[in-house]
DNA sequence: ATCGTTTCCTGATATTTATCATTCCGTGAG
DNA sequence: CTCACGGAATGATAAATATCAGGAAACGAT
Protein backbone atom coordinates (compact mmCIF):
# COMPACT_ATOMS: atom_id res chain seq x y z
CA UNK A 1 0.00 0.00 0.00
CA UNK A 2 2.76 2.44 0.19
CA UNK A 3 3.63 3.17 -3.72
CA UNK A 4 0.33 3.94 -5.79
CA UNK A 5 0.02 2.61 -9.06
CA UNK A 6 -1.41 4.00 -12.23
CA UNK A 7 -2.32 0.89 -13.87
CA UNK A 8 -3.02 -1.96 -11.09
CA UNK A 9 -6.59 -2.74 -9.41
CA UNK A 10 -5.53 -4.66 -6.82
CA UNK A 11 -5.70 -3.71 -3.49
CA UNK A 12 -2.57 -4.95 -2.59
CA UNK A 13 0.63 -3.09 -3.21
CA UNK A 14 0.97 -2.39 -6.96
CA UNK A 15 3.68 -0.06 -8.08
CA UNK A 16 4.22 1.02 -11.56
CA UNK A 17 7.19 -1.50 -11.42
CA UNK A 18 4.59 -4.48 -11.15
CA UNK A 19 2.40 -2.94 -13.77
CA UNK A 20 2.88 -5.27 -16.25
CA UNK A 21 2.46 -3.15 -18.87
CA UNK A 22 4.79 -0.34 -17.44
CA UNK A 23 7.56 -0.24 -20.06
CA UNK A 24 4.84 0.51 -22.42
CA UNK A 25 2.46 2.56 -20.60
CA UNK A 26 2.36 6.72 -21.23
CA UNK A 27 1.82 6.87 -17.78
CA UNK A 28 4.51 4.91 -15.89
CA UNK A 29 7.68 7.61 -16.41
CA UNK A 30 6.07 9.63 -14.03
CA UNK A 31 7.82 10.97 -10.74
CA UNK A 32 6.48 10.00 -7.75
CA UNK A 33 3.90 13.00 -6.82
CA UNK A 34 1.99 12.75 -10.13
CA UNK A 35 1.90 9.29 -9.81
CA UNK A 36 0.61 9.67 -6.75
CA UNK A 37 -1.91 12.30 -8.10
CA UNK A 38 -2.74 9.70 -10.78
CA UNK A 39 -3.32 7.15 -8.51
CA UNK A 40 -6.23 9.34 -6.59
CA UNK A 41 -8.13 10.60 -9.40
CA UNK A 42 -8.36 7.35 -11.25
CA UNK A 43 -11.12 4.79 -10.86
CA UNK A 44 -10.78 1.00 -11.51
CA UNK A 45 -13.29 -0.78 -13.07
CA UNK A 46 -13.83 -4.12 -14.35
CA UNK A 47 -15.17 -5.30 -17.81
CA UNK A 48 -16.35 -8.92 -18.13
CA UNK A 49 -16.15 -10.05 -22.51
CA UNK A 50 -18.66 -8.49 -24.14
CA UNK A 51 -19.03 -5.41 -22.36
CA UNK A 52 -18.48 -1.74 -23.53
CA UNK A 53 -16.12 0.72 -22.31
CA UNK A 54 -17.38 3.25 -24.72
CA UNK A 55 -19.62 3.55 -27.86
CA UNK A 56 -19.41 4.88 -31.19
CA UNK A 57 -21.27 8.02 -30.77
CA UNK A 58 -21.08 9.02 -27.16
CA UNK A 59 -19.27 12.11 -25.63
CA UNK A 60 -15.65 11.06 -24.38
CA UNK A 61 -15.01 11.54 -20.50
CA UNK A 62 -11.95 10.81 -19.81
CA UNK A 63 -8.92 8.68 -20.26
CA UNK A 64 -8.65 4.72 -19.75
CA UNK A 65 -5.68 2.46 -19.62
CA UNK A 66 -5.42 -1.11 -19.65
CA UNK A 67 -4.23 -2.64 -16.50
CA UNK A 68 -5.21 -6.39 -17.89
CA UNK A 69 -7.24 -8.13 -20.62
CA UNK A 70 -7.47 -6.71 -24.49
CA UNK A 71 -9.97 -4.52 -25.46
CA UNK A 72 -10.91 -3.96 -29.04
CA UNK A 73 -11.91 -0.65 -31.07
CA UNK A 74 -14.36 -1.08 -33.79
CA UNK A 75 -16.59 0.93 -36.00
CA UNK A 76 -19.83 -0.83 -37.17
CA UNK A 77 -20.17 0.21 -41.18
CA UNK A 78 -23.59 0.88 -42.79
CA UNK A 79 -24.14 -2.38 -43.80
CA UNK A 80 -23.83 -3.97 -40.61
CA UNK A 81 -19.96 -5.43 -40.27
CA UNK A 82 -17.69 -4.71 -38.02
CA UNK A 83 -14.69 -2.96 -38.55
CA UNK A 84 -11.43 -3.72 -36.09
CA UNK A 85 -9.35 -0.20 -35.71
CA UNK A 86 -6.97 -1.99 -33.78
CA UNK A 87 -6.95 -4.56 -30.94
CA UNK A 88 -5.67 -2.57 -27.17
CA UNK A 89 -3.39 -4.56 -24.49
CA UNK A 90 -2.36 -3.71 -21.11
CA UNK A 91 -0.71 -0.53 -20.92
CA UNK A 92 -2.08 1.12 -23.75
CA UNK A 93 -4.23 3.91 -23.47
CA UNK A 94 -8.22 4.50 -25.01
CA UNK A 95 -9.62 7.36 -25.70
CA UNK A 96 -7.22 9.71 -25.96
CA UNK A 97 -7.94 10.76 -29.40
CA UNK A 98 -11.47 12.01 -28.42
CA UNK A 99 -10.29 13.87 -25.39
CA UNK A 100 -8.31 16.19 -27.18
CA UNK A 101 -10.51 16.43 -30.36
CA UNK A 102 -13.22 16.95 -28.07
CA UNK A 103 -15.60 15.32 -30.63
CA UNK A 104 -17.86 12.23 -29.84
CA UNK A 105 -16.04 8.85 -29.64
CA UNK A 106 -15.29 7.73 -33.45
CA UNK A 107 -15.64 3.91 -32.50
CA UNK A 108 -16.86 1.65 -30.03
CA UNK A 109 -14.58 0.07 -27.15
CA UNK A 110 -15.34 -3.82 -26.16
CA UNK A 111 -13.64 -6.03 -23.84
CA UNK A 112 -12.11 -9.24 -25.71
CA UNK A 113 -11.95 -11.12 -22.58
CA UNK A 114 -12.22 -9.99 -18.44
CA UNK A 115 -10.33 -6.52 -18.50
CA UNK A 116 -9.06 -4.06 -15.80
CA UNK A 117 -9.61 -1.11 -16.77
CA UNK A 118 -8.07 2.45 -15.00
CA UNK A 119 -10.18 5.55 -16.11
CA UNK A 120 -9.14 8.89 -15.49
CA UNK A 121 -11.29 11.93 -16.07
CA UNK A 122 -10.86 14.54 -18.54
CA UNK A 123 -10.21 17.40 -16.18
CA UNK A 124 -7.93 15.27 -13.94
CA UNK A 125 -6.07 14.09 -16.96
CA UNK A 126 -6.08 17.69 -17.92
CA UNK A 127 -4.85 18.94 -15.01
CA UNK A 128 -1.79 16.18 -14.94
CA UNK A 129 -0.68 16.85 -18.86
CA UNK A 130 -0.36 20.64 -17.20
CA UNK A 131 2.19 19.58 -14.72
CA UNK A 132 3.82 16.57 -16.59
CA UNK A 133 4.23 18.57 -20.27
CA UNK A 134 6.71 15.36 -20.76
CA UNK A 135 2.90 13.26 -21.00
CA UNK A 136 1.72 14.16 -24.02
CA UNK A 137 5.07 13.89 -25.83
CA UNK A 138 4.52 10.16 -24.89
CA UNK A 139 0.78 10.76 -26.31
CA UNK A 140 1.90 12.33 -29.04
CA UNK A 141 4.61 9.60 -29.74
CA UNK A 142 1.53 6.88 -29.12
CA UNK A 143 -0.71 8.35 -31.45
CA UNK A 144 1.65 8.82 -33.88
CA UNK A 145 2.64 5.24 -33.87
CA UNK A 146 -1.09 4.23 -34.12
CA UNK A 147 -1.38 6.86 -37.26
CA UNK A 148 1.58 4.90 -38.74
CA UNK A 149 -0.21 1.68 -38.55
CA UNK A 150 -3.53 3.11 -39.59
CA UNK A 151 -1.93 4.53 -42.96
CA UNK A 152 0.16 0.83 -43.60
CA UNK A 153 -2.99 -0.41 -43.36
CA UNK A 154 -4.81 2.15 -45.57
CA UNK A 155 -2.44 0.74 -48.02
CA UNK A 156 -2.32 -2.65 -47.40
CA UNK A 157 -5.86 -2.46 -48.03
CA UNK A 158 -5.77 -0.80 -51.55
CA UNK A 159 -2.71 -2.67 -52.85
CA UNK A 160 -2.86 -6.41 -51.36
CA UNK A 161 -4.95 -9.01 -51.71
CA UNK A 162 -6.86 -11.25 -49.24
CA UNK A 163 -4.51 -13.86 -48.80
CA UNK A 164 -1.64 -11.10 -47.80
CA UNK A 165 -3.53 -8.97 -45.85
CA UNK A 166 -4.94 -11.95 -43.83
CA UNK A 167 -1.01 -13.22 -43.49
CA UNK A 168 0.24 -9.81 -42.67
CA UNK A 169 -2.58 -9.26 -39.91
CA UNK A 170 -1.39 -12.77 -38.48
CA UNK A 171 2.25 -11.79 -38.43
CA UNK A 172 1.41 -8.67 -36.70
CA UNK A 173 -0.68 -10.34 -34.10
CA UNK A 174 2.03 -13.09 -33.58
CA UNK A 175 4.59 -9.79 -33.06
CA UNK A 176 2.13 -8.14 -30.84
CA UNK A 177 0.46 -10.67 -28.33
CA UNK A 178 2.31 -13.98 -29.23
CA UNK A 179 3.40 -16.12 -26.41
CA UNK A 180 6.36 -18.59 -27.02
CA UNK A 181 4.82 -22.47 -27.11
CA UNK A 182 7.65 -24.82 -27.81
CA UNK A 183 8.31 -24.28 -31.57
CA UNK A 184 5.04 -21.94 -32.16
CA UNK A 185 3.89 -19.13 -31.42
CA UNK A 186 0.10 -18.80 -29.63
CA UNK A 187 -1.60 -15.73 -30.13
CA UNK A 188 -3.18 -14.55 -26.98
CA UNK A 189 -6.38 -13.75 -27.81
CA UNK A 190 -9.43 -15.31 -28.54
CA UNK A 191 -10.51 -14.51 -31.88
CA UNK A 192 -13.53 -15.35 -33.79
CA UNK A 193 -13.66 -15.56 -37.49
CA UNK A 194 -16.03 -12.00 -37.99
CA UNK A 195 -13.18 -10.41 -36.17
CA UNK A 196 -10.77 -11.63 -37.98
CA UNK A 197 -11.93 -10.71 -40.69
CA UNK A 198 -13.01 -7.16 -39.34
CA UNK A 199 -9.30 -6.53 -38.63
CA UNK A 200 -8.42 -7.59 -42.94
CA UNK A 201 -11.13 -5.94 -43.62
CA UNK A 202 -12.39 -8.39 -46.36
CA UNK A 203 -15.70 -10.91 -46.20
CA UNK A 204 -15.61 -14.06 -43.43
CA UNK A 205 -15.90 -16.45 -45.72
CA UNK A 206 -13.03 -15.69 -47.80
CA UNK A 207 -10.95 -14.90 -44.89
CA UNK A 208 -12.17 -18.51 -43.94
CA UNK A 209 -11.01 -20.12 -46.90
CA UNK A 210 -7.43 -18.69 -46.56
CA UNK A 211 -6.93 -19.99 -42.53
CA UNK A 212 -8.13 -23.32 -43.72
CA UNK A 213 -5.57 -23.04 -46.53
CA UNK A 214 -2.79 -21.91 -44.25
CA UNK A 215 -3.42 -24.65 -41.99
CA UNK A 216 -3.38 -27.20 -44.38
CA UNK A 217 -0.28 -26.21 -45.37
CA UNK A 218 0.69 -26.44 -41.92
CA UNK A 219 1.86 -22.68 -41.48
CA UNK A 220 -0.79 -22.06 -38.51
CA UNK A 221 -3.02 -24.02 -36.16
CA UNK A 222 -5.90 -23.46 -34.53
CA UNK A 223 -7.60 -23.98 -31.05
CA UNK A 224 -10.63 -22.56 -29.16
CA UNK A 225 -9.71 -19.42 -31.31
CA UNK A 226 -6.71 -19.19 -30.30
CA UNK A 227 -4.37 -18.58 -33.34
CA UNK A 228 -1.02 -20.29 -33.22
CA UNK A 229 1.71 -19.35 -35.61
CA UNK A 230 3.98 -22.59 -37.04
CA UNK A 231 6.02 -20.93 -39.36
CA UNK A 232 6.38 -17.30 -39.30
CA UNK A 233 8.81 -17.36 -42.04
CA UNK A 234 6.49 -18.46 -44.74
CA UNK A 235 3.64 -16.50 -43.25
CA UNK A 236 5.93 -13.98 -43.65
CA UNK A 237 6.74 -14.51 -47.26
CA UNK A 238 2.85 -14.73 -48.29
CA UNK A 239 2.26 -11.38 -46.29
CA UNK A 240 4.95 -10.02 -49.13
CA UNK A 241 5.74 -7.68 -46.63
CA UNK A 242 6.98 -4.47 -44.96
CA UNK A 243 4.06 -2.46 -42.93
CA UNK A 244 4.23 -2.05 -39.40
CA UNK A 245 0.68 -2.49 -39.72
CA UNK A 246 -1.31 -2.85 -36.36
CA UNK A 247 1.73 -2.78 -34.70
CA UNK A 248 0.68 0.38 -32.04
CA UNK A 249 1.85 -1.34 -29.28
CA UNK A 250 5.64 0.00 -29.06
CA UNK B 1 10.69 43.45 -41.16
CA UNK B 2 9.40 44.50 -37.63
CA UNK B 3 7.15 41.68 -36.26
CA UNK B 4 7.99 38.05 -36.97
CA UNK B 5 5.81 35.70 -38.37
CA UNK B 6 5.29 31.87 -38.40
CA UNK B 7 4.47 31.32 -41.15
CA UNK B 8 5.19 33.91 -44.17
CA UNK B 9 8.17 34.26 -46.55
CA UNK B 10 7.67 37.43 -47.97
CA UNK B 11 10.37 39.70 -46.90
CA UNK B 12 7.97 42.71 -45.45
CA UNK B 13 6.08 42.28 -42.41
CA UNK B 14 4.23 39.23 -42.06
CA UNK B 15 2.91 38.96 -38.78
CA UNK B 16 0.94 35.52 -38.26
CA UNK B 17 -2.46 37.45 -37.89
CA UNK B 18 -1.46 38.03 -41.53
CA UNK B 19 -0.78 34.82 -42.26
CA UNK B 20 -3.65 32.86 -44.53
CA UNK B 21 -3.80 29.95 -42.13
CA UNK B 22 -3.79 32.33 -38.74
CA UNK B 23 -6.88 30.18 -37.60
CA UNK B 24 -6.03 26.75 -38.62
CA UNK B 25 -2.21 26.75 -37.43
CA UNK B 26 -0.96 24.93 -34.50
CA UNK B 27 1.53 28.00 -33.94
CA UNK B 28 -0.82 30.57 -34.46
CA UNK B 29 -1.63 30.61 -30.70
CA UNK B 30 1.46 31.60 -29.48
CA UNK B 31 2.36 34.72 -27.83
CA UNK B 32 4.60 37.21 -29.22
CA UNK B 33 7.74 36.23 -27.46
CA UNK B 34 7.44 32.81 -29.19
CA UNK B 35 6.33 33.82 -32.14
CA UNK B 36 9.87 35.81 -32.11
CA UNK B 37 11.70 32.88 -31.36
CA UNK B 38 9.99 30.40 -33.92
CA UNK B 39 10.59 33.07 -36.07
CA UNK B 40 14.31 33.19 -35.61
CA UNK B 41 14.18 29.38 -35.69
CA UNK B 42 12.56 28.73 -38.72
CA UNK B 43 13.69 28.54 -42.47
CA UNK B 44 11.31 29.34 -45.22
CA UNK B 45 12.06 27.63 -48.44
CA UNK B 46 10.25 27.91 -51.83
CA UNK B 47 8.88 24.24 -53.86
CA UNK B 48 8.22 24.53 -57.58
CA UNK B 49 5.47 22.11 -58.10
CA UNK B 50 6.57 17.72 -58.10
CA UNK B 51 9.59 18.89 -55.86
CA UNK B 52 9.52 16.48 -52.71
CA UNK B 53 10.03 18.50 -49.51
CA UNK B 54 11.06 14.86 -47.81
CA UNK B 55 10.75 10.90 -48.80
CA UNK B 56 9.54 8.20 -47.28
CA UNK B 57 11.99 6.64 -45.39
CA UNK B 58 14.62 9.14 -44.77
CA UNK B 59 14.87 10.52 -41.18
CA UNK B 60 13.35 13.39 -40.14
CA UNK B 61 15.09 16.57 -38.91
CA UNK B 62 12.35 18.71 -38.58
CA UNK B 63 9.11 20.06 -38.76
CA UNK B 64 6.92 21.99 -41.94
CA UNK B 65 4.30 24.58 -41.73
CA UNK B 66 3.27 24.91 -45.17
CA UNK B 67 2.38 28.96 -45.75
CA UNK B 68 0.96 28.63 -48.80
CA UNK B 69 0.40 26.60 -51.78
CA UNK B 70 -0.87 22.58 -51.58
CA UNK B 71 1.43 19.53 -50.43
CA UNK B 72 0.28 15.58 -51.00
CA UNK B 73 1.31 13.12 -48.92
CA UNK B 74 1.49 9.87 -50.25
CA UNK B 75 2.93 6.43 -49.95
CA UNK B 76 4.12 4.17 -52.72
CA UNK B 77 2.90 0.77 -53.00
CA UNK B 78 5.41 -2.48 -54.17
CA UNK B 79 3.43 -2.82 -57.63
CA UNK B 80 4.44 0.99 -57.87
CA UNK B 81 0.59 2.56 -57.50
CA UNK B 82 0.43 5.88 -55.48
CA UNK B 83 -1.55 6.03 -52.42
CA UNK B 84 -2.72 9.62 -51.34
CA UNK B 85 -2.57 9.51 -47.87
CA UNK B 86 -3.82 13.41 -47.28
CA UNK B 87 -3.45 16.57 -48.91
CA UNK B 88 -2.05 19.75 -46.59
CA UNK B 89 -2.71 23.74 -47.28
CA UNK B 90 -1.90 26.31 -45.40
CA UNK B 91 -1.43 25.92 -41.58
CA UNK B 92 -0.64 22.34 -42.00
CA UNK B 93 1.89 20.79 -40.05
CA UNK B 94 4.24 17.73 -42.13
CA UNK B 95 6.78 15.43 -40.15
CA UNK B 96 5.44 15.90 -37.17
CA UNK B 97 4.57 12.05 -36.70
CA UNK B 98 8.21 10.93 -37.61
CA UNK B 99 9.57 14.28 -35.29
CA UNK B 100 8.28 12.35 -31.95
CA UNK B 101 8.13 8.51 -33.21
CA UNK B 102 11.55 9.02 -33.70
CA UNK B 103 11.12 6.95 -36.99
CA UNK B 104 11.93 7.60 -40.64
CA UNK B 105 9.15 9.25 -42.96
CA UNK B 106 6.54 6.69 -43.36
CA UNK B 107 5.66 8.84 -46.60
CA UNK B 108 6.40 11.10 -49.15
CA UNK B 109 5.62 14.80 -49.18
CA UNK B 110 5.42 16.87 -52.73
CA UNK B 111 4.30 20.10 -53.53
CA UNK B 112 1.37 20.46 -55.57
CA UNK B 113 1.82 23.75 -56.87
CA UNK B 114 4.44 25.91 -56.17
CA UNK B 115 4.33 26.21 -52.34
CA UNK B 116 6.18 28.03 -49.90
CA UNK B 117 7.26 26.25 -46.26
CA UNK B 118 8.59 27.10 -43.09
CA UNK B 119 10.75 24.58 -41.93
CA UNK B 120 11.86 24.18 -38.18
CA UNK B 121 14.69 21.77 -36.99
CA UNK B 122 14.04 19.69 -34.53
CA UNK B 123 16.03 20.60 -31.52
CA UNK B 124 14.42 24.06 -31.97
CA UNK B 125 10.97 22.49 -32.11
CA UNK B 126 11.33 20.75 -29.31
CA UNK B 127 13.00 24.17 -26.98
CA UNK B 128 9.74 25.33 -28.40
CA UNK B 129 7.18 22.74 -27.18
CA UNK B 130 9.02 23.30 -23.75
CA UNK B 131 8.37 26.39 -23.51
CA UNK B 132 4.86 26.20 -24.57
CA UNK B 133 3.46 23.04 -23.67
CA UNK B 134 0.12 24.17 -25.09
CA UNK B 135 1.48 23.13 -28.59
CA UNK B 136 1.79 19.72 -27.96
CA UNK B 137 -1.92 19.91 -27.23
CA UNK B 138 -2.44 21.07 -30.28
CA UNK B 139 -0.72 18.76 -32.08
CA UNK B 140 -2.51 15.76 -30.27
CA UNK B 141 -6.02 17.42 -31.64
CA UNK B 142 -4.45 17.54 -34.73
CA UNK B 143 -3.03 14.58 -34.90
CA UNK B 144 -6.35 12.66 -33.39
CA UNK B 145 -8.61 14.78 -36.09
CA UNK B 146 -6.25 13.01 -38.80
CA UNK B 147 -6.49 9.75 -37.09
CA UNK B 148 -9.72 9.68 -37.42
CA UNK B 149 -10.01 10.50 -40.87
CA UNK B 150 -7.90 8.06 -41.54
CA UNK B 151 -10.04 5.24 -39.61
CA UNK B 152 -13.16 6.34 -41.66
CA UNK B 153 -11.39 5.93 -44.19
CA UNK B 154 -10.04 2.62 -43.81
CA UNK B 155 -13.70 1.78 -43.00
CA UNK B 156 -15.23 3.33 -46.54
CA UNK B 157 -12.34 1.00 -48.13
CA UNK B 158 -13.98 -1.92 -47.32
CA UNK B 159 -17.13 -0.89 -46.77
CA UNK B 160 -18.40 1.13 -49.88
CA UNK B 161 -18.00 1.23 -53.84
CA UNK B 162 -15.40 2.64 -55.66
CA UNK B 163 -18.53 4.66 -56.97
CA UNK B 164 -19.17 5.97 -53.74
CA UNK B 165 -15.89 6.29 -52.40
CA UNK B 166 -15.00 8.93 -55.54
CA UNK B 167 -18.35 10.74 -54.55
CA UNK B 168 -16.97 11.21 -50.83
CA UNK B 169 -13.86 12.46 -51.85
CA UNK B 170 -15.20 15.19 -53.98
CA UNK B 171 -17.36 15.77 -51.21
CA UNK B 172 -14.92 16.16 -48.80
CA UNK B 173 -12.19 18.26 -51.50
CA UNK B 174 -15.15 21.05 -51.97
CA UNK B 175 -14.92 20.91 -48.09
CA UNK B 176 -11.61 21.29 -47.47
CA UNK B 177 -10.69 23.04 -50.75
CA UNK B 178 -13.98 24.36 -52.38
CA UNK B 179 -14.31 28.08 -53.43
CA UNK B 180 -18.20 29.44 -54.09
CA UNK B 181 -17.82 30.33 -57.67
CA UNK B 182 -21.06 31.16 -58.72
CA UNK B 183 -23.61 28.32 -58.07
CA UNK B 184 -20.74 25.72 -58.20
CA UNK B 185 -18.03 25.23 -56.10
CA UNK B 186 -14.21 24.98 -57.29
CA UNK B 187 -12.32 22.46 -55.93
CA UNK B 188 -8.98 24.92 -55.42
CA UNK B 189 -6.34 22.02 -56.44
CA UNK B 190 -4.83 20.55 -59.79
CA UNK B 191 -5.64 17.19 -59.19
CA UNK B 192 -4.40 14.17 -62.07
CA UNK B 193 -6.73 11.26 -62.43
CA UNK B 194 -4.30 9.34 -60.67
CA UNK B 195 -3.74 11.48 -58.19
CA UNK B 196 -7.56 11.10 -57.44
CA UNK B 197 -7.19 7.27 -57.71
CA UNK B 198 -4.64 7.20 -54.95
CA UNK B 199 -7.06 9.23 -52.92
CA UNK B 200 -9.54 7.20 -53.32
CA UNK B 201 -7.96 3.87 -53.64
CA UNK B 202 -9.54 2.12 -56.61
CA UNK B 203 -7.49 1.73 -60.23
CA UNK B 204 -7.42 4.89 -61.95
CA UNK B 205 -9.18 3.23 -64.91
CA UNK B 206 -12.49 3.04 -62.67
CA UNK B 207 -12.25 6.38 -61.24
CA UNK B 208 -12.22 8.00 -64.76
CA UNK B 209 -15.41 6.15 -65.76
CA UNK B 210 -17.19 7.32 -62.58
CA UNK B 211 -16.35 10.78 -62.75
CA UNK B 212 -17.64 10.52 -66.45
CA UNK B 213 -20.73 9.59 -65.33
CA UNK B 214 -20.63 12.40 -62.96
CA UNK B 215 -20.09 14.83 -65.64
CA UNK B 216 -22.66 12.98 -68.09
CA UNK B 217 -25.29 13.77 -64.98
CA UNK B 218 -23.91 17.23 -64.21
CA UNK B 219 -23.09 16.47 -60.74
CA UNK B 220 -19.64 17.81 -61.75
CA UNK B 221 -17.10 19.22 -64.26
CA UNK B 222 -13.98 19.87 -64.52
CA UNK B 223 -11.51 22.18 -66.43
CA UNK B 224 -8.03 21.89 -66.52
CA UNK B 225 -7.40 19.38 -63.83
CA UNK B 226 -9.67 21.38 -61.34
CA UNK B 227 -12.58 19.72 -60.34
CA UNK B 228 -16.23 21.53 -59.40
CA UNK B 229 -18.51 20.31 -57.59
CA UNK B 230 -22.16 21.34 -59.12
CA UNK B 231 -24.62 19.67 -56.94
CA UNK B 232 -23.33 18.91 -53.98
CA UNK B 233 -26.80 17.31 -52.61
CA UNK B 234 -26.41 14.92 -55.57
CA UNK B 235 -22.82 13.97 -54.51
CA UNK B 236 -23.32 13.65 -50.45
CA UNK B 237 -26.57 11.25 -51.57
CA UNK B 238 -24.00 9.02 -54.26
CA UNK B 239 -21.37 9.04 -51.10
CA UNK B 240 -24.22 7.37 -49.62
CA UNK B 241 -22.18 9.15 -46.36
CA UNK B 242 -21.61 10.01 -43.05
CA UNK B 243 -17.68 10.29 -42.80
CA UNK B 244 -15.34 12.63 -41.87
CA UNK B 245 -12.73 11.23 -43.70
CA UNK B 246 -9.97 13.38 -45.28
CA UNK B 247 -11.07 16.23 -42.97
CA UNK B 248 -8.09 16.78 -41.19
CA UNK B 249 -7.95 20.53 -41.52
CA UNK B 250 -9.92 22.20 -38.77
C1' DA C 1 3.02 23.91 -87.02
C1' DT C 2 4.97 19.17 -85.72
C1' DC C 3 6.66 16.06 -82.95
C1' DG C 4 6.71 13.65 -78.77
C1' DT C 5 5.19 12.78 -74.31
C1' DT C 6 1.93 12.48 -70.99
C1' DT C 7 -2.57 12.16 -69.48
C1' DC C 8 -7.06 10.70 -70.43
C1' DC C 9 -10.53 7.76 -72.11
C1' DT C 10 -12.95 3.45 -73.71
C1' DG C 11 -13.85 -1.29 -74.38
C1' DA C 12 -12.85 -6.17 -73.64
C1' DT C 13 -11.38 -9.49 -70.54
C1' DA C 14 -9.61 -11.71 -66.42
C1' DT C 15 -9.41 -11.90 -61.58
C1' DT C 16 -10.70 -11.06 -57.22
C1' DT C 17 -13.95 -10.69 -53.92
C1' DA C 18 -18.60 -10.70 -52.08
C1' DT C 19 -22.82 -12.95 -51.59
C1' DC C 20 -25.92 -16.69 -51.11
C1' DA C 21 -27.16 -21.31 -49.87
C1' DT C 22 -26.23 -25.25 -47.44
C1' DT C 23 -23.98 -28.39 -44.50
C1' DC C 24 -20.98 -29.40 -40.73
C1' DC C 25 -19.42 -29.21 -36.17
C1' DG C 26 -18.83 -28.08 -31.32
C1' DT C 27 -20.83 -26.47 -27.24
C1' DG C 28 -24.04 -25.72 -23.71
C1' DA C 29 -28.91 -26.34 -21.98
C1' DG C 30 -32.30 -29.10 -20.79
C1' DC D 1 -28.00 -38.01 -24.41
C1' DT D 2 -30.21 -35.08 -27.60
C1' DC D 3 -31.46 -30.99 -29.14
C1' DA D 4 -30.81 -26.49 -30.56
C1' DC D 5 -27.94 -22.90 -31.67
C1' DG D 6 -24.15 -20.20 -33.34
C1' DG D 7 -19.97 -20.29 -35.36
C1' DA D 8 -17.33 -22.53 -38.95
C1' DA D 9 -16.68 -24.47 -43.41
C1' DT D 10 -17.56 -25.28 -48.39
C1' DG D 11 -19.38 -24.78 -52.90
C1' DA D 12 -21.79 -22.20 -56.48
C1' DT D 13 -22.74 -17.94 -58.33
C1' DA D 14 -22.81 -13.04 -59.02
C1' DA D 15 -20.88 -8.68 -58.74
C1' DA D 16 -17.21 -5.55 -58.35
C1' DT D 17 -12.86 -4.38 -59.56
C1' DA D 18 -8.38 -4.72 -61.78
C1' DT D 19 -5.87 -5.37 -65.78
C1' DC D 20 -4.74 -5.11 -70.53
C1' DA D 21 -4.79 -2.99 -75.00
C1' DG D 22 -5.46 0.57 -78.00
C1' DG D 23 -6.59 5.08 -79.21
C1' DA D 24 -7.67 10.18 -78.45
C1' DA D 25 -6.82 14.38 -76.61
C1' DA D 26 -3.93 17.86 -74.34
C1' DC D 27 0.27 19.99 -73.70
C1' DG D 28 5.08 21.29 -73.98
C1' DA D 29 9.14 21.66 -76.59
C1' DT D 30 11.57 22.14 -80.71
Amino acid sequence: MSRPSSCRIDAKASRCEECPSRGESVFCQLEAAALEQLDRDKNTNAYKKGQNLFVEGNPPFGFYCISSGKVKLSKSTESGKEVLLRIAGPGEVLGHRSLFSEQAYNATATAMEDTHVCFVSRPAILKLIEQNPQLTVNLLKRLGDQMGAAENRLVAATDRSVRERVAETLVVLAETYGLQDADRIRVDLSLTRDELSGLVGAATENVIRVITEFKKDGIIDEHKKQFMVLDVEALSEVASRDGIFLKSKA
